[in-house]
DNA sequence: CATGATGCCTAGCGCTACAAGGCATAGTCC
DNA sequence: GGACTATGCCTTGTAGCGCTAGGCATCATG
């Protein structure tokens, strides 16, 4: 009947995980616990969100990962790849221009003037 | 296991109605192309969106309708009540911490400093 | 009288995030 | 040595949200 925005608020754990991950390579645990800590306990997404994530992400080739074992543990860690830049670059900028656009409608009607002509 | 935060992403259709319909009375119709239009077409939420949440608002005493009928036409016009307020005011707060959130872990490691204690 | 805009509505699906587990190893405390 | 916690990985099942894709009625337009 019309063409949407095909599920306009998801894939913000994505995000956060792309994001994160381009800093340095890192391991599920870690980023369950650098989200925590980065978002001032705001964000707390558990490892049932990120780990079918992080595998999502990899089968799509936006992640690699690698198997380190380290004081007897092991982890997996996951890096960037040039598809997963991309990715990434594609999310931020979405949820940029949608809470923009959130804010547009919260601000009231044309306050400053949004000037889209 | 733990206690998160219970789908943190939703309730931002709702956060629009309730915004939009506090400046004044609105219809179903109207909101969606109320929606369209400040968003400059950024968000397009469909009727099939619109009214469902209309609808669960007005059950939960968030909103209240009046039928009106326009040249011929019948609407039903939405007002906010008081608990409506207090919803909104509670979903935009929650919208801001969000975006803050997110904003915080994309910024990267403590840019300016959140000073949090 | 057919088509589109206005205006309301609903059933059903898909997908995301979530809860709630399981499993293994290392360290700690008694 | 046994219990408990933290670390580290994983999967299954579910719920809720938003979306698609319709239906129905009126009015104006050609």
């Amino acid at each position: 009947m019309a063409e949407n925005n095909s599920n306009f608020m998801s894939g913000v754990p994505e995000l956060l995980i792309l994001r994160l991950v381009r800093e340095k390579e890192m391991y599920g645990y870690e980023l369950v616990q650098a989200i925590r800590e980065r978002s001032n306990d705001a964000i707390a997404l558990g490892e049932g969100v990120i780990y079918p994530v992080l595998h999502a992400l990899e089968r799509d080739g936006a992640l690699s990962s690698s198997r380190k074992t380290v004081n007897g543990r092991s982890r997996v860690y996951y890096t960037l790849t040039a598809t997963g830049v991309r990715r990434l670059d594609d999310l931020a900028g979405n949820w940029s221009r949608l809470t923009e656009a959130i804010q547009s409608v919260l601000g009231g009607p044309a306050i400053g003037g949004v000037s889209h002509a």
